[in-house]
DNA sequence: CCTAAATAGTTGCATATACAATTATCAACA
DNA sequence: TGTTGATAATTGTATATGCAACTATTTAGG
């Protein structure tokens, strides 16, 4: 019968989202496992790092991730000491702030995230990779404002 | 100078994934709220039900993650009441089913995956959600057999 | 038949993820 | 200036994720 649909996306988009993240999580772990980081840490300190001492409430926001998920999240690099999280201007905010440590760990581990992404190219074509990025962009842009029930009262 | 390549992608990759994954995860989490079931736990009720009594090593093959991760996320299911674990035809393997309750559940929950798809689909477009699944498959099937250190010997 | 390798599953450990609740502080305003 | 609502961060609780190590079987070879 086919009553109404020409073309309906199959399968479920979260699924496959979750499939391939968590492959490709494993891509880059492997390449970064001599460096002690794993790829959501290196993700974490790159940011630290190139945004400089800022709050966590504004690193969580460049991250899109909770701010109760990067509180934890800061742990483990805290805890290696490569990133410190000191008094922000205001009694109740806070600075993260990347250490000499961090900074040269991240700049060693940026070597190994650059191969694990080229040899992702390779793998996948860079056409390919190029597609996956402008969708991804095109779809967090469009997924932005959205479903937080803005009602822009 | 730009020495040599015309176009390369520019950002993370696995980065990229997490952030989309969170929000889309959020998303269908938000739809199937009052299910009492997460996304991911549908997923695996949904497999299930489909694929039938099967053992976990297979249920882990066809939704790829590892035995652990599948071994833990039956526990919430089965404390529910909507999967069992039965005895396998072996003495070492399970059989994992649907219960009658699991079934139930998974067709309410469905009508709500749905509505969170077909919602998805309306904010970002027919045409690219059909072209992330279809960039996502591809990727998927090219990482296959890679990354396992396959030398076929 | 017995041993070694392969297979199935779970568990210890560490991390990622987020919602709801909590604590602390700050800002607006009557 | 004192209350009230907004903002910043953390913590309790629950789940997701995987590697390595472990237990239990099974199978393959000698």
């Amino acid at each position: 019968m086919n009553t109404a649909n020409p073309i309906r996306p199959q399968g479920c988009t979260n699924l496959k989202l979750r499939q391939l993240g968590r492959r490709v999580t494993s891509h880059y772990d492997a390449e970064l496992l001599k460096t002690g980081l794993k790829v959501t840490q290196y993700s974490l300190l790159s940011h630290v790092v190139k945004l400089g001492p800022l709050r966590p409430v504004d690193l969580a926001a460049a991250m899109r991730m909770s701010a109760s998920t990067l509180s934890r999240n800061l742990q483990p690099l805290v805890a290696q000491g490569l990133l410190e999280v000191l008094p922000g201007v205001d009694a109740r905010s806070r600075l993260v702030i990347a250490t000499e440590a961090g900074q040269i760990k991240r700049a060693e581990a940026q070597r190994r995230w650059r191969a694990a992404q080229e040899q992702l190219n390779q793998m996948l074509g860079v056409e390919r990779v190029l597609a996956l990025h402008s969708l991804i962009d095109e779809a967090l842009e469009l997924l932005a404002s959205e479903e937080t029930g803005e009602d822009d009262v």
